[in-house]
DNA sequence: AAAATATTCAACCAACTAGTTGACAATTGT
DNA sequence: ACAATTGTCAACTAGTTGGTTGAATATTTT
């Protein structure tokens, strides 16, 4: 069951208002990577690399999997939904303006 | 023009990421509301509120009009596009997806 | 068994956030 | 002119965030 309540909600704008966390979901959209591999570009520590992966991983975005010593970090875009859903019921009105902008040019013709 | 660097998107996620701000914008969406109005549900302080509105604002996700004394608020789906965007790109990973298992399933088939 | 590697944990710090209260500025009503 | 209303500002507090470093844990390599 996807969790879908105003915590979630939270919790996921909240990891993609960091630029590094986005820009380490970009990353992982294109292929999983171990916690060190992730942090390798940065000028951070690894413990740091490893609290944004953990907030990323709380807020659903991203998942680990353990295999051996290493942890494999996937991106997992269904996390994105409910933001998603969010976001689109409310652009809802800015079709509506447009709409109501397009109408008022077409009432200008007359 | 649209902002649209990394900080605007900072902003936007962050400003997003607070439920008390998320309610105040659906309020927005139906009608246009005084700081007053858009305070008065709320157990804070009419300041407290005013803090809110300010950082929807400067997110442009609100913008306010002096009439007289009062300052009216009207919420800016505008904003939301950049937010949009960004969601809609990695949301094509979840429809990659969802692709790929329907092929598997597809497969399992023959 | 010992050393190296991958990762997290705990304690700490500086900066930021969300709230408070009280004072202030601008406008409107009496 | 005076009082009431609308809203912001400034100063403060408590809690959170994003970073640090050093120690701890688990695993693999030698």
């Amino acid at each position: 069951m996807v969790e879908n309540n105003d915590k979630h909600l939270d919790a996921t704008f909240s990891a993609l208002s960091d630029p590094t966390r986005r820009a380490i979901l970009s990353r992982l959209a294109l292929t999983d990577l171990t916690v060190t591999e992730i942090a390798e570009p940065y000028e951070m520590s690894l413990a740091a690399v490893s609290k944004h992966i953990g907030v990323l991983a709380r807020a659903k975005l991203v998942s680990q999997h353990k295999e051996g010593r290493i942890r494999r970090c996937k991106f997992e875009p269904a996390a994105l939904n409910a933001v998603a859903d969010w976001i689109e019921y409310y652009q809802r009105f800015w079709q509506e303006n447009l709409q109501s902008l397009e109408n008022y040019v077409e009432k200008l013709k007359d």
